[in-house]
DNA sequence: CTGAAAGCGCTTACAG
DNA sequence: CTGAAAGCGCTTACAG
């Protein structure tokens, strides 16, 4: 820029004006500074423009693993607001992993990022108390952050579950087994809340043999997924409280010696199984808007009154019948 | 800073040292700072050292759609490259719109990333070329650039598609259709020369009817699925040159009258279906490395000799047999 | 071991 | 309409 207004002749701020589009410069002036720009193919520099400004334009997602494909819907809605706002976007993965998701978000604070979306991987975010006290906005995302009174959006999990565990009752099972992820897990451990919910409202009893919580990798789902669908004591159905837990229990069960089944999350594809995928589908788009839309309102100051207390907002979960949970329990 | 060196009573260097852990100061000089920057609740500001330092230790990722499965695993596998270099990432979407395209990348440009890797939208790249005169290192990834000689790091779509029409060939099949998407596209092009090459080493005519080329919505591809395989000049077999056009296809045929079929690009649950899904897999995730090695390589200037030249590299594909690509042309 | 000065590339007041 | 000065928050080179 000092090179550009030596070359024009004229001031450093002409150049900043012409630049920005500013009005009140003579157009011959303007004129010499835009051709002294195209010959010393000057660009402006953005990050030093945000130094001075406060702003950086700029938000973070931090994300559990970018290449899930709940993840990747939730990253596209992120942006998409974010682009109406004007800000460019930073995503990270976690990993799963609360060390890494605490650097991962200290760094993007350090960037003085406008604002952060965090997938919790951590059971502790008092880490981010000073960085939202110093004034940068923090909505969690699918997961509440914890030790913290801050936003988060969440699906409707407690509700979902016991939505899909009603619908297999309503089919005439009575034996339901609710394969799950890490009970320490928020979403997991509201998803059995909601099994229990539908359970007990139907007046049914729960053999807390029937609940399996734990780690999601093949191996465990299978060996649990066997032990629950065999024996004097099987069960004639099964909720599969997330994709990756579906997807192990598809595998390990050929369509043939399956129970019915109902999964949380939807699946690309679940339409053309034989038969379809019965499961309780979340709205990672909505989820990721009304995030990125709640960080922007508090960064630009727009909440008022009541709505201004960190809340915990829900976005509701659809049941889609595609088949595999309609089955009655003799067929199993 | 400025407030805690005031407040540690030390000079602004001292607290710059304390910060970056650079030896050299009295241990008690590091206590009174450290003190100082705790009672504050002083971070760091990395724009502003960024600025200085002339690096911003980010890299940004121009993709289709992170939405995506594909584009998302490359995402991810470039995430993790770029930690590794202590690097974080911006993301950010086309959506196939040539326009969006150039403003994201100059937006990131702009904000002085060290670097840029591209999934092309447009044909046209030449406005990059200041940028990368200027030194700024950029990866066209999937598809070549256009109008430029830079890096590209693609799959190998032709050989590809030339091992998914053979296998079909070698099913038994000479009637063989491509459905794929618009021939402008790069990759498309490449699939089917692949497909041509095939059919013509294995000395099979092709009709030109047989392959119907253009945009990928549902409704176009069962139009062209629909012609294809109905009528007595039925193909026996269909390659479906992309996720979107397969998927599309899949809808369409129920699988008991399905042709013998090979998809390229893999697809979740692919082996739940009956029959599994024969594909020509891609691997997104050496893409994705490669494509941000290559450019972390010409950014710390590690390319030497006629390394250094602008390079195609090319990742192989895998034929993926499952069924549906092994079924003999009397079944279909 | 420690710090005052200059500067990264821009913008924000403020005079002319 | 135009520009010189000061400053965003840090680091780099240089004295002490």
């Amino acid at each position: 820029m000092k090179d550009v207004a030596a070359a024009a002749g004229v001031g450093l701020k002409t150049v900043s004006r012409v630049v920005n589009g500013e009005s009140g410069v003579t157009p011959e002036m303007a004129a010499r500074v835009r051709a002294a720009i195209e010959a010393l193919g000057f660009r402006r520099n953005d990050s030093a423009r945000l130094l001075r400004t406060g702003r950086t334009a700029s938000v973070a997602l931090l994300l559990e693993d970018i290449s899930d494909p709940f993840s990747s819907a939730l990253s596209r809605a992120v942006e998409q607001v974010a682009a109406t706002e004007g800000c460019l976007l930073f995503t990270g993965s976690s990993a799963e992993d609360p060390a890494r998701e605490r650097e991962l978000a200290l760094a993007f604070c350090a960037r003085r990022v406008d604002g952060l979306i965090v997938v919790p991987a951590g059971d502790d975010h008092r880490y981010l108390l000073p960085e939202i006290e110093s004034g940068t906005p923090v909505v969690f995302l699918d997961r509440p952050g914890a030790g913290i009174d801050a936003d988060a959006v969440l699906s409707d999990n407690a509700g979902g579950a016991k939505a899909g565990t009603a619908h297999l009752i309503a089919h005439g099972h009575r034996r339901i087994g609710f394969v799950g992820d890490q009970p320490t897990i928020h979403t997991a451990a509201e998803r059995a809340r909601g099994y229990r919910a539908a359970m007990a409202e139907a007046g049914l009893p729960v053999d807390e043999r029937w609940i399996d919580c734990g780690p999601t990798d093949r191996a465990r789902v299978a060996a649990a997924v066997h032990r629950l669908t065999t024996g004097p004591d099987a069960v004639t159905a099964l909720f599969t409280a997330n994709n990756r837990v579906t997807l192990a229990a598809l595998h390990h069960l050929p369509a043939d010696r399956r129970p019915a089944l109902v999964g949380f999350d939807d699946l690309e594809l679940a339409d053309l199984l034989t038969p379809g995928l019965t499961v309780v589908a979340q709205d990672p788009v909505a989820l990721g808007a009304l995030a990125a839309r709640r960080l922007f309102d508090r960064l630009f100051d727009r909440l008022a009154g009541e709505d201004a207390a960190p809340a915990r907002l829900e976005i509701p979960t659809v049941l889609v019948p595609r088949g595999s949970g309609e089955t009655p329990p003799g067929e199993g």
